[in-house]
Formats: C-alpha cells, structure tokens, sequence
DNA sequence: CTGAAAGCGCTAACAA
DNA sequence: TTGTTAGCGCTTTCAG
C-alpha cells in the first residue's frame, strides 16, 4: 500500500540501508547507485516518513507555541515570524489557542508532550509553573514569557514594563496630567499585575493621583476595553488619562469615549500597549509602548535552539525592551 | 534515559502489551493488574510517545493549515476556529504561512507529506493544482478554497463572490453610483480573478461604468490598499463608489482618501470584503461583503474528516455564502 | 562501498 | 486475562 524505503531497495536491487545513504546524501555510495537508487525514488514519487525518522532519531522537529488569543494581532505577529525562522530552519510549528483558559494550555502543554515537540514557546502566562514540570522532566526545552525565572531547559523573556511604563508615566506627567486611569488585562497571569503595577507606580512616584472607579479590568480585548473604559466614564469624576493593558483595550476604550460623546486627547487621553499595526489606522492613531516582535520572535527561536543543545543547562534570561511611540491619542491635560 | 512503555512494563512485573491495554482502555485486563500499572505509570510520570503509535498506526491525528498570511484577521479567525474544531476531537494543528510565495506553499505541502499529517486544508490559493498530487497520491485528504474542483480526497469550498458582488452592486447602483472603481488583490490567485470579475460584471450589467485608471490592483494588506486608492484618486476623474477584495485594502483606501482630505461616504463610498472584526471599528465603520468564518472553519474540517474515512471517495464541494452588511462606509452617489 | 541486523516505542494477532 | 512475537519505516553500527 504505502511505499517506504524498503521497496525502494528492492526496485533499485541494493538494501534498504543504502537508499537511506542516498536520501541523507551520505558520501560513501557510489556515484552509479546513486543515481540508480534516485531514479527509484523519482520514478514513485517517494518521499521518507518523516514519522519514522523521529522514532529512531529521538528528535521531531517541531516546536510548539502555546498563545492566549491567536486572535490578537500581536501574538499572531509573532507567531508569524516565528513560524518564519522554524521554516528556514527547517522546524514545524504546532499551534495550541487557549483562549485565556489554563485548562486548555494545561492540555495543549501534555499534547505536545505527547508529541515530543523539541521545544515548546508559551505566551499564555496564565498557568502556574507547575504545569511546565511535565515538560521538564521529559527536558523538553520551554521558553515562558514574563515568568521571571529560568531553570534547567527553561528559559524567560521579561517585558520591560518597568522601564516602560515609567516611560509612559513621564510622557503623560510632561503633558500635565494629573489623574490617571487603568485598563488592565484578565486578572489571572502575572503579567497583567506586573503591568499594572509598573504603570501605577511610576505614576504615583510622579505625584499622579488614582483612585478606585479609575482601575478597570478587561479582557486584552476590544470588547473588553469598550466596557471598562464605559465603567470608568460613568464615574461622577473622570480621569484626564487613561492607559490601557495593550492596544486592543485601548482601541475598545477609544470608542466609549466617542460613545459619550467626548474627544481624544482634548478630552482625554488613552496610551495603549503592543503597539500593534491597526493602532496606526485607528482614529486618532494611538500612543502606545512597543514591544518588538522581530526581537520577542528571535529570542523564543533563540532560547530554545540554546537548551536544546544541552537540556540539562540552564535557560537564558531574556529582557525585551519596550519603546514609548507617541501618536496622537495623547495631549496636554484639559484644564479642570 | 527516556521511558518507554517496556520500562513500565518491567517495574510492573507485567509484558509490554499488557501496559499499551491498560494505556488503551482495553476491557480484558484485572482490575488489579490495571491498578498496578497505573500506579506505576503515575509514579514515573510515564507519557507515552505519540510518535510511536502514529508509526505503527499510519494515523498522525494532525491536520495541516497554509495560509497566505497569518496577519491577516480574517485567517487568523479561521484558524483560531479549525484549531478549536481540532482540539475537541484530539488533532493537532501544524501551521504554515506562505507570505503569499507560491515556492514557499509548495515546501510547506511537502513538509506536511513528510509528516504524514491527516488532512491539509490550504487557504492559499496562490499554487497550481499540479502542487496537489504529491499528496493526493499518498492518500492525504485535501481541502482548497476556490480551486472549484474536486477529486478522490480533495474536496473545495467555494465562496460565493458571484452571488455576493452582485448584492455590493446592487446596493451600489440603489445608492445611484454609476461610476465604481475597484482594488483587486495579488493578481495570482484565481480567487483574486473571480472576486473581480464577479463585481465588474455585476456593475456593467446594472449599467455602471468603469474604466482603466479606476481598477488597481492591491496585496491584500492595508498598504497595498492605501497604495491603489491613492493611484486611483489621482486620476483626472475619479469613481464615487470603489470596492476592495478585502477588508484589510478598503481600510487602506480609508486612510488614503481622509489624505486627499475627501469625506467618506459623501464624497466616495467604500466596500469592503470580509467583515473582520476592525471593519466595524474603523471611521466609517465599513460596508462589506460578509464571510462566516465559522462555517468556514466547520467546512474545512468536515471535508477532511469525510474524505478521511475512505480517501478514494470523491470530496465535498461545499458553497460557502456570503452576506452584505451595510455600515457607515457607503452612502448615495455625489452629484457631478 | 554495501548489506545484515538490531532497535527506536508502540500495537495487535496469536498463543497460552 | 496475559505474554510472545512481529513489525510500522527508518538509521546505524558492524561485518564483509
């Protein structure tokens, strides 16, 4: 029914271990069998089960990524130019969803150990650690996103929200803003806490003031944004900033804040985060703080490459810069 | 080093075989020796290696995807719900962007030969059917989208652009447009040709009028929209209505347009193709031809699980339909 | 330079 | 009910 290699031996008359010589270009086989045993193979149209070479090979070529929202333009730009250099690299990529869900990146994660993928990214931040010991004992590399810490075959890339959002704190502060709102992300994964905090924080340092009906949670996405930035304008005193989780909240908020009829930024400004394309489309173009995907993509490649040699060694402790991209979603404060 | 089934088998003083019926569910096995080898299993945190059973089995349990671009929301939603479909029902999804290169579809189909995978569902429509065979010889269910035939195994979904432009025209000529330009996509794919034969012939039959400068052609993305739309506005005369074979490029032609300092839809009027979650949160929220990508997604999947059972069967040919929403992007015809 | 044989981890007759 | 055996398609010593 379905050829292997051993009908190929047989048609071309040599053993099966030569024709893997020939499909693996090893050297000692002489020209003329070569040619024989190719001609074989064209004249079929056969090509190696690449299942079988992972079972003796131990290594499948593959590597997984595990994303909250394929969704989101920015991990789907991710997942883009990380596909794009497992392609020149001649890796596949097996992509889990776990729509914001830790049961379903818990069993995405087991999947691809099932699969014995050579190495797994997780941009889903929403389950514990724990999850990953699975992997880990199995010394499947894994690089996590915004989990600070690294480990044996375990690798981290950190977000510079931090420095970031402090940036974002100084921009508005310049503008004279004194009352500022947040709109953060689901409330379960780090990140999101981390997020929150470094902006806060920077904002407080500053002198800026905050107050309970002006914190917001959201979804990281657009629906999300819309209603939080709704639940902070019913408020009978509203902020004259607001920063959102990432730039699809920030968008959502842009249109409750239309909806009511005010305007951006004379009104009130928005500062997102990604930096996402569409938030140079949308009206006003949004201020936002970039986060590279040519570099988040590079180094998830990069740091799975890296335990890969080695599983046993410890993983590499990214840091991802962030960049303040001022549009014009941002203004002076109006005068109160 | 790693564990396999055997090693289970031995620490459970039990054969191999017993292990893969226990690991399998199989009835005939003592409630006791289950227990054992269960506990065993949970001790070592023994995962069995799908690879295996994927070599012996012939069934890998992963569908492939080729898409042109995986920025592109439109995909994204597509594959965001086939990977749930695959999910539910134990698949895996390998995903392959093809940046719109045909070379680069054509290694990634090859790619998914070498894996064996179950089914490939390919959303490019940029390569030959000749890029086909490889697959279809080896049995591996194919599903295309606008490739309008069908075979052993290869099933298509055609969308209904013919029945879906003529209501854009018609909504266009009840406007009192009688001038219609239009933003074509990659001149490559055949989809690219039916899209814009469908709405021309539409329009010319309801007595529109078109000409040379006022149909450019685009890259599917927001650029290329901009990019036409701007060598279209710079015609001597220019169309009241123009239409785009995405949403994406009449989001392009949006920004192009408020550039020239022309109001939409006064001055011209906009569709779209698609119906992307952005289209109805740009200014103006766009018209557009609408396609569900939910049905899309249950398409692709039920033509691969059909032809799967017995791949020398003939494959579906699905229609998908299509559906005009009227937003805020289109308005009655200027007065010359 | 080429072939025989073992084995990667698992399943499925067939026996016992 | 359980074990033995063969084999899925490939690679890789080890002989020849």
């Amino acid at each position: 029914m379905t050829i292997s290699i051993r009908e190929i031996a047989r048609l071309s008359g040599v053993s099966s271990a030569t024709v893997s010589r020939v499909l693996n270009g090893s050297s000692k086989v002489t020209e003329e069998t070569t040619l024989r045993v190719r001609q074989v193979i064209r004249d079929l149209n056969f090509v190696p089960n690449q299942g079988a070479v992972h079972l003796k090979s131990g290594k499948s070529q593959i590597y997984g990524i595990v994303i909250p929202d394929v969704a989101n333009p920015f991990f789907t730009e991710v997942v883009k130019l990380f596909e794009g250099l497992l392609f020149q690299n001649d890796y596949d990529l097996l992509v889990a969803n776990t729509d914001f869900h830790s049961t379903r990146a818990q069993r995405s994660l087991h999947r691809m150990l099932l699969r014995r993928v050579d190495g797994v990214a997780i941009l889903a931040s929403e389950q514990e650690a724990a999850a990953l010991a699975p992997l880990m004992q199995n010394r499947i590399p894994v690089v996590t996103t915004d989990h600070y810490r690294v480990g044996p075959g375990l690798s981290d890339i950190a977000v510079d929200f931090q420095g970031g959002m402090a940036k974002v704190a100084d921009h508005l502060h310049a503008l004279g803003h004194g009352h500022v709102g947040y709109i953060g992300g689901n409330p379960g994964p780090l990140t999101s806490r981390i997020r929150m905090e470094s902006f806060l924080n920077s904002a407080i340092k500053l002198g800026m003031a905050s107050r309970e009906g002006w914190i917001e949670e959201g979804n990281y996405r657009i629906d999300g944004g819309a209603a939080a930035m709704a639940r902070i304008l019913s408020q009978p005193e509203i902020p004259t900033a607001v920063v959102a989780a990432n730039d699809l909240m920030a968008i959502g908020a842009l249109r409750a804040i239309y909806e009511k009829g005010l305007r951006i930024p004379q009104d009130i400004s928005i500062v997102g985060c990604d930096d996402i394309e569409m938030s140079d489309i949308v009206y006003p173009p949004l201020t936002t703080l970039r986060i590279s995907r040519v570099e988040y993509a590079r180094m998830l490649f990069e740091a799975l490459q890296k335990t890969e040699e080695d599983a046993s060694q410890t993983g590499l402790q990214f840091a991802l810069p962030t960049q303040l991209i001022v549009r014009k979603s941002t203004g002076p404060a109006p005068a109160r």
